[in-house]
DNA sequence: CGCCAGATTGACT
DNA sequence: GTCAATCTGGCGG
């Protein structure tokens, strides 16, 4: 087992969002292992990527100019998402987690989330943060330690990476920053 | 403090 | 497929 340094988040967003595929996002919750597979993210950039939060300045933007390795935890609608800032040395940028494949804790996992459905567990931002119990608490904390209970392992490689346009937003870029795993069925949306 | 848009979800036709 | 619930963060007053 071995959690993911600070090194990794320092570097462009799309690329740690790519390599991000196939870790392991790790929440320890009352004692208990609570575990997906990471299988969908998406990349987010500075001032000149319209669908970022890092341009309508406030909190948010300083934590994407701020240290790699940290959680971006904001709300939208009723969902927390769950970001992690990623960007090379005096840049700006974070990764949005948007899917994981459950692995350890599930049935903790489905009692927080009040569903019994594995394949709509975490098949989601919105999901996997409640089935996880991540929420604001979490923001701005580093996740390269063991420390706060919410980290990432290095866990397999992925053979195959789609890339496609990012879902949801309003106003996106002409570079498709989404990567998700091929043929996985808790992608979000294939 | 009030206004409003939004990187969503889930229920329903 | 459509659509509304519901709440956070940014911003103006």
């Amino acid at each position: 087992m071995k959690i993911l340094g600070k090194s990794f988040y320092t570097d462009d967003p799309a690329s740690v969002a790519k390599k991000l595929l196939g870790k392991l996002l790790v929440r320890m919750y009352y004692g208990k292992r609570l575990s997906g597979i990471i299988v969908e993210t998406e990349a987010y950039y500075g001032r000149e990527d319209p669908a970022s939060r890092a341009r309508r300045g406030g909190d948010l933007a300083r934590v994407m100019h701020g240290e790699p390795g940290h959680a971006l935890v904001y709300g939208v609608h009723r969902n927390w998402l769950f970001n992690i800032v990623a960007h090379e040395e005096g840049e700006v940028g974070a990764v949005l987690i948007r899917a994981i494949e459950p692995l350890e804790g599930i049935e903790v996992m489905k009692k927080l989330r009040k569903v019994n459905d594995l394949r709509k567990l975490t098949n989601g931002p919105g999901k996997l943060t409640k089935a996880l119990a991540i929420d604001k608490s979490f923001h701005k904390l580093p996740v390269y330690t063991t420390k706060h209970g919410l980290w990432v392992e290095d866990y397999m490689d992925v053979k195959e990476v789609v890339v496609s346009k990012r879902i949801g937003v309003t106003e996106d870029l002409d570079i498709p920053l989404r990567f998700y795993v091929k043929g996985n069925r808790f992608v979000s949306k294939p």
